[in-house]
DNA sequence: CTGTAAGTTCAGTATAAACAGAAAGTACAG
DNA sequence: CTGTACTTTCTGTTTATACTGAACTTACAG
């Protein structure tokens, strides 16, 4: 399969995107074939047309599995492996979303709770405000997102066209005498 | 300067969430220690601290000043410079999501628009519409963002905090017949 | 069984990034 | 000026990770 200049392009800058926010640079072209791929492809195709070696190709697509962003087809007669994944773009990103909360924010507050803890046992209260403070704002942008997660998508969409319009609509909020 | 075992924790764990996502380590440990630290420190300290070489932590600074996120103070009849971070954990959450957006999200909307045009140029239908509804899609989050920075710091709070709720407020708004 | 096509795992190599230490630069006190 | 304290820049080395190619496994057709 030969790509068109824009879809190898658009691979390309998926590569350097995902290298900057810590995603192989492989897996993230992978994933932006599949994506733009009408429809699904076999790991070999997908070696020739990105020309990265087809072991590479192999666990980057095992990642993507774990990721739940890539599934594995099958076609009646044929023993290979088909890869695709979800061209909806909303649920592409909550998957990594929710996939990035899962490994690394949700360790992280539990780590910080800890840490606070065992900072306070250590009588270092400025150290301990400092952790607490950290560990408050992931809690509280944690449960935000949670909440948000279980809206519906179309509820979620909403909020987000509505943007920041959407204060019109809350009960006036004035800032009180004296408050900062 | 020694530090306690929960500030040593803190800093190790904010350097592996840093390489997770695209940050330095070190990079991410000094502005760990910072955070924690209650006053200023000398580039020397620092890098006694975390037992990094002195020149590691010039770069580690550069950096963190370029990304707005820490600011070199002086003392009168002394030479040296001082380094300090916002303790206010809301300010340096904006500040790296502003700095994020504004090197990595925006230049990829301007790419992912010229991508569209030459992918329509070339007759790929589907990729063109799987490039427009990407680019589209992050003009949406671009937008909603671009909106909610500029809200007082106080209300995004308070949107925060409300959660989900906020639907509460909301006009009520029902699917349509026919509407997925 | 045997051969072939597909998929996975593994060991070694290559690459890019991080880092240290040395060298150079700068500012100022005396 | 000269020496010292501090900072920056540069070069070579180290380290971590990505990646390849080969060996190995599995499944099945003939």
């Amino acid at each position: 399969m030969t790509l068109s200049k824009a879809a190898s392009e658009f691979i390309v800058h998926w590569g350097e995107m995902g290298s900057r926010w810590g995603v192989n640079r492989t897996v993230a072209q992978v994933h932006a074939l599949l994506y733009l791929s009408a429809g699904p492809l076999t790991a070999e195709e997908i070696a020739e047309t990105l020309a990265v070696a087809r072991s590479n190709v192999s666990t980057s697509l095992h990642e993507l599995q774990n990721w739940q962003l890539v599934r594995a087809t099958h076609l009646l007669g044929d023993r290979r492996d088909f890869f695709s994944t979800s061209h909806d773009v909303w649920q592409l990103f909550f998957t990594v979303l929710e996939q990035r909360v899962e490994r690394e924010i949700e360790p992280t507050i539990a780590a910080l709770g800890r840490l606070a803890v065992e900072a306070r046992a250590e009588k270092r209260t400025d150290v301990t405000a400092r952790i607490a403070s950290m560990h408050a704002f992931l809690q509280e942008m944690h449960g935000w997102y949670q909440q948000m997660s279980k809206l519906p998508p179309s509820t979620l969409r909403s909020l987000v066209s509505l943007g920041s319009s959407i204060t019109k609509w809350l009960p006036i909020r004035r800032k009180a005498k004296g408050e900062k």
